[in-house]
DNA sequence: GCGACAG
DNA sequence: ATCTTGTCGC
């Protein structure tokens, strides 16, 4: 399908023109409940071989966590990883890969710091504002702020701190694993997005959108057959 | 100036 | 992220 983003930008600038691009995107997330009527999830991630990027989108029934369909798209990387501008280097491929499927999700489960950000926009806040869809940030480790100790069983919690303000969540996904964050992506709130990403857990640390767009994101060779689609 | 720093 | 074997722990 054809996106039609509500904001459209280029995606080469210099690192200072992304920094004021952030800031200004980031006053168009919007916080609100996550719908009750979500059937379908997208787990984004990206992966690298040889100097691309490989952004892998699975699509997957919730809450059975059931794989419909999966999208990939491969771009070569142009824009170089640094701290806080992570989306400007695979967001565009994440897009493309969207763009592959039929149509889109209810919510998309991102790797990576939605609001959680130095400028409040990670790469799930960017890909949100851009489509104007939910979504979510989930990552394996914070970019900015402290939690205090959280239980050690799966589903204990503990507020991601920054400068006084709660900028997400430390989420035991899996009990005597390193928590996961999770924060506001776009048109969600904390407490639905923490509750929608222990929803998704299958007894791996990941969720199961998230796990599985990394394991086709990485695959040697991703074919449809190898999970089970097509 | 020094240390931290999603993927 | 990626390069990589065995190994510790539930």
């Amino acid at each position: 399908m054809s996106l039609t983003p509500k904001f459209l930008h280029d995606w080469s600038l210099l690192p200072d023109e992304a920094i004021r691009l952030q800031v200004e995107l980031s006053k168009k997330v919007v916080t609100m409940p996550l719908s009750e009527t979500i059937s379908t999830i997208g787990g984004v991630d990206v992966g690298y071989q040889e100097g691309k990027a490989r952004a892998a989108i699975a699509l997957l029934t919730y809450p059975a966590m059931y794989l419909i369909n999966y999208a990939v798209s491969e771009t070569p990387c142009s824009f170089p990883y640094i701290p806080g501008l992570l989306s400007f280097r695979e967001a565009p491929a994440v897009l493309t890969a969207l763009e592959k499927l039929t149509e889109l999700p209810d919510v998309l489960l991102v790797d990576g710091q939605g609001i959680a950000h130095p400028r409040r926009l990670g790469i799930a806040s960017h890909l949100g504002v851009l489509l104007d869809i939910p979504t979510i940030g989930c990552a394996k480790s914070p970019l900015i702020g402290h939690y205090e100790a959280l239980g050690n069983n799966a589903g204990d919690t503990a507020p991601l701190i920054y400068n006084d303000e709660i900028l997400g969540m430390a989420v035991r996904s899996k009990t005597g694993c390193k928590p996961v964050i999770v924060s506001i992506g776009h048109r969600c709130d904390l407490t639905s997005a923490v509750q929608l990403v222990l929803n998704c857990c299958r007894g791996y640390r990941l969720p199961e959108p998230t796990r599985l767009a990394h394991t086709i994101a990485s695959a040697k060779f991703p074919k449809k057959s190898l999970f089970g689609i097509g």
